[in-house]
DNA sequence: CATATCGGAATGAACGTTCATTCCTAAATA
DNA sequence: TATTTAGGAATGAACGTTCATTCCGATATG
């Protein structure tokens, strides 16, 4: 086996299993068992526990910002990136459900409130497409005169609770429910008074 | 003490060190010490700390639907108790964070999904005022045509990330602002071609 | 009334287990 | 051979739970 692949076979196990269990239901020991190498090995590529999770997380969020990147334009209108972007984002994680379920454990860890306080504190990076889009429809009156972190809640929340329980088996998704659901998304962020 | 006292005391100190740190971050020693008992005491009281847990769940469970029962009425308009409900919810959670916190660890874990999952499948219960409120919509064509679990979703989502992000401190809600954020919720789930 | 006896409630040190991490030997590599 | 990499047993801290003992109010006894 060579060294990188040594490395990515730690990840793998260690996502797969965190996915699953939770961080308390991979003990490390499980974790160099699936990955196919002793405990001690796990150590000479990092430095502790959190900090493999912390690597895996970052990894995930690189991948995720990559994929939805991926054929959006910023051309169109506001409605037609919205509900561009939120599709995406639905198909992403139903493709990849590990990925979510990692995600979630991690961001509803003591480290994802941190760093989800330091985000929403710190200026948007390029990276926030959803963000960048959100805001726009607020300058632009399109969208409901709210805080940014309450059309957040609005367009977010359902796409969370509908991943959730398609990935735990509560609801089959398929593109024609999606893409009601996303409209019905927009439906709740957008002003009523105005058209689409 | 009482009898009844030191049993109020456990469940209190698990609640909040639960809410504040997690499961993993209450240990039973730590609960002990903030509820003034021995360690052991507890044993006296909940055979294990998994039985505490579901304890705790339940009689928090019993507070939320006793308190939101109160003042609903069946009368009214679809959209008057929708709005009605979802309103209270939002207050009684603000009022009660730490409730709120214990419950989505709870929901997170093991224990909650397979509740979930016996509830989703079962009938529902006279408790499920919001079920039948959705269920009764979608009947009616008040509300888009989507399977129930969706409407929750839609309905529940927002929510449920409004109240995280006011208990971590990233929106300040206020009277006004939940009347928004709830009206921009039934948006969500109204049909869009019928009134109100 | 004073004292002795009793029984269940409370206690916390001790136990066995689990876990992240370390350490030392073996194997691979150069 | 010298150096790097791998392995997994050893380590010690932390945890849930147990249990022999203590404590305390009630009851019986003188």
């Amino acid at each position: 086996m060579k060294n990188s692949d040594k490395r990515e076979e730690i990840v793998l196990a260690a996502l797969e299993l965190i996915a699953e269990h939770g961080f308390h239901g991979a003990p490390m020991a499980m974790v160099a068992d699936r990955a196919g190498v002793g405990a001690g090995t796990i150590y000479r590529y990092f430095e502790s526990k959190d900090v493999l999770i912390a690597e895996i997380f970052s990894e995930l969020e690189k991948k995720v910002v990559e994929s939805l990147m991926q054929g959006y334009s910023r051309d169109g209108s506001l409605r037609e990136r919205f509900i561009y972007l939120s599709t995406m984002i639905i198909r992403y994680f139903m493709a990849n459900a590990i990925h979510f379920k990692f995600i979630e454990q991690y961001m509803n860890s003591p480290y994802g409130v941190s760093l989800r306080r330091e985000r929403l504190l710190g200026k948007a990076r390029d990276i926030d497409l959803f963000r960048h889009l959100l805001q726009e429809g607020i300058d632009g009156h399109a969208l409901k005169d709210l805080p940014l972190p309450l059309h957040f809640a609005l367009a977010f929340g359902p796409i969370l609770s509908l991943l959730r329980d398609h990935i735990l088996g509560f609801v089959e998704l398929d593109d024609a429910l999606i893409q009601k659901a996303v409209e019905a998304c927009w439906d709740g962020v957008r002003r009523q008074d105005a058209p689409g």
